[in-house]
DNA sequence: AATGAATGAGCCTTCATTCAT
DNA sequence: CATGAATGAAGGCTCATTCAT
């Protein structure tokens, strides 16, 4: 006699479920492509209770935006955070590749979550507000970068936008549908290749003035 | 004091005034985000005016994707094909150098035209053009990699994924606002920059089987 | 003061009520002629109500043109169906007054109804349908009078056309301006004429094969 | 280096050319229906041409009924006004006869325009303007009927329409695919099956007052 | 609190109609 | 004159949003 349905559940819950369900159907459908209807009943609820926890469609993507870029900082800031886990050395570019494999864990893990933050809401009215979030993130890689390299915040800017850049593009190919399956986690297999890829040069710009 | 709109012109300029303004709107909106509204409206001309010169709203934005296709590789297939134009060596480094300051000219003078090439969601019907789109130019990327590094085409797919990526966060710092004021023309800073950060990493992974 | 407008309906009822004014706005207008702003509008709904409860404009036309034809149908049928009812005698002559003004009755009491089964342009995607909705009735109408008359239903189905479009045309006159008042019901009035006029000759037929 | 299509033609000529074209649309289609475009593609000239040659749509509508009501009218009067040709008794049946095959010829041969006036304009705007067309026909039944049958016109009134509602009825069988193919032109066909049905209650009629 | 029902506003598309050549 | 090109005004349909239960 108690449809899950309409059980009445404490506030933060529901609000959990529709955002989830508003996070997966905007990473299919795209902020105009989704319709508050499929977003409901992805969620399992009418679509009076997605306002009533979710508020406007804006309001529900600015808040699916807001969350998943505080996951992506909290997993990479925890990550980074943690100091050599005994797993290998602590130089450089050891720190360098677990910055990215956490980047990596973060986004492939959270696909959606992913696409939402950085495919989807580019254009129109949300381009600045995802724009804050990518800079936070490219903010705190080029800190990360001028901390391990030398030289200022300031100057690092351009190489972090470079990086996070890669990173992305990165992502869309393991996002892809053909590349080669693996055994190890992708994390690590993407965070090599790329670390492959730019450690040499940023090596090198340790020793020049940037 | 010469109305525009009622002016009659040739078709091919106003089948040019309409992509034109298309491209613009799709690149500010998105596929489901821009109205046929605004896009006449931007063109300056009629929406019958629009349907009648650009077709269906699913057209426009093929056409859109095609031509801008065609103009990024075109313009960076010139661009690579130049040989040596005797500013200096032409080693692979110098190769790569020259592919990235096409690419970069190609996306800094059409922003527009690889906004809505490689940044728009991929939802719905136009996920494979659009995809097939993005492919052909990480694809040329990938052919130019693997023949100066050595390797498979498939091989170099996610080095050429990584570069593109890097370009493009580049090229966002660079469109973004604040960045040094320079001489040289802006495609030949940030492909020296990227030069500078890659090539160390990609030149090591000539020796290595990828 | 009961605002009808925002007032919450039992579905059947706000379905019903697009339906009647559906009906009306086909019968005055036509299937093209039709908007559905015109229907919503007489309806005294929203537009979106109309499409809630009704559907598409195919579909609407659709279930008017099924509602109205079993509607007539079954207003012929009963009819024709009850047996003598004791007013006078039961040979062939008084059973098709009977059906005449069984067939009167329903189509001056539900003109619109008839209208666009009957009347309205059967053209384009519609043509076979409203067709097969118009053929049923004079189908019903051929099986009569090949029972009374003998002879196959294939044979008096040019007898039958001829017999329904005589009643129409009368039924026309009678909704005309200019007829004498009488006490009698109309159906009646109308019935007698018809059967004056036509009775003589189909009774001739039945000493013929047809 | 006369193209057909662009050579100057008597004005007569064209309007000829795009009512034909308007009656030939407007029967397949319905007045709302048919586009202008469609008019004047299938008359072979420019949207232009129309609304020189045939003004507004609702005046090439409102042109097409006129012309066709006109020539039913003198179809039917001519045959009419004929005397016995000879071919047989000149009794009041074989006027009658001779009366319906006239209009079932008219009618037969000019499909088209019996669709336009009596199939797709009996709604909207237009009923009106039909009405005064079909009455124009009724009222020469009425006084044809009038004068075989003794009574006044008026009181014939009831009748005519009974009379060319069979007709219609009657025709729009014949129309119909399915009908056995005869030797006979379809007029005689028609005139005699329509006569067998009702000159003997017409016959009768005579005797009474009506 | 939760929802079925309702709607204002907007979008894509087409059509009747008219300039300008 | 004849026409290609242009447009204002709907029309069908959907969506974000809100009542009323």
């Amino acid at each position: 006699m108690t449809p899950t349905a309409r059980r009445r559940l404490a506030p933060e819950v529901r609000r959990r479920q529709v955002l989830d369900a508003a996070i997966a159907v905007f990473s299919e459908e795209g902020l105009h492509g989704a319709s508050m209807d499929a977003i409901a009943a992805r969620a399992g609820v009418s679509k009076p209770s997605v306002y009533a926890h979710g508020g406007t469609k804006d309001e529900l993507f600015a808040a699916c935006l807001a969350r998943e870029a505080e996951r992506l900082m909290t997993a990479m800031t925890t990550a980074v955070g943690s100091a050599g886990d005994g797993e290998g050395p602590d130089d450089a570019e050891a720190r360098l590749f677990r910055a990215l494999r956490a980047f990596f864990h973060a986004v492939t893990t959270h696909r959606q979550g992913w696409t939402v933050l950085y495919r989807q809401a580019s254009t129109g009215e949300f381009a600045g507000r995802v724009d804050a979030a990518r800079r936070a993130i490219v903010r705190r890689a080029a800190e990360l970068l001028a901390a391990e390299l030398g030289g200022s915040v300031e100057a690092a800017e351009p190489v972090a936008h470079t990086l996070v850049g890669a990173a992305e593009g990165l992502t869309d190919w393991w996002l892809g549908t053909e590349h080669p399956a693996t055994d190890e986690p992708p994390a690590d297999v993407l965070a090599r290749m790329l670390t492959a890829v730019v450690w040499p040069g940023l090596d090198r710009l340790r020793a020049l003035p940037m």
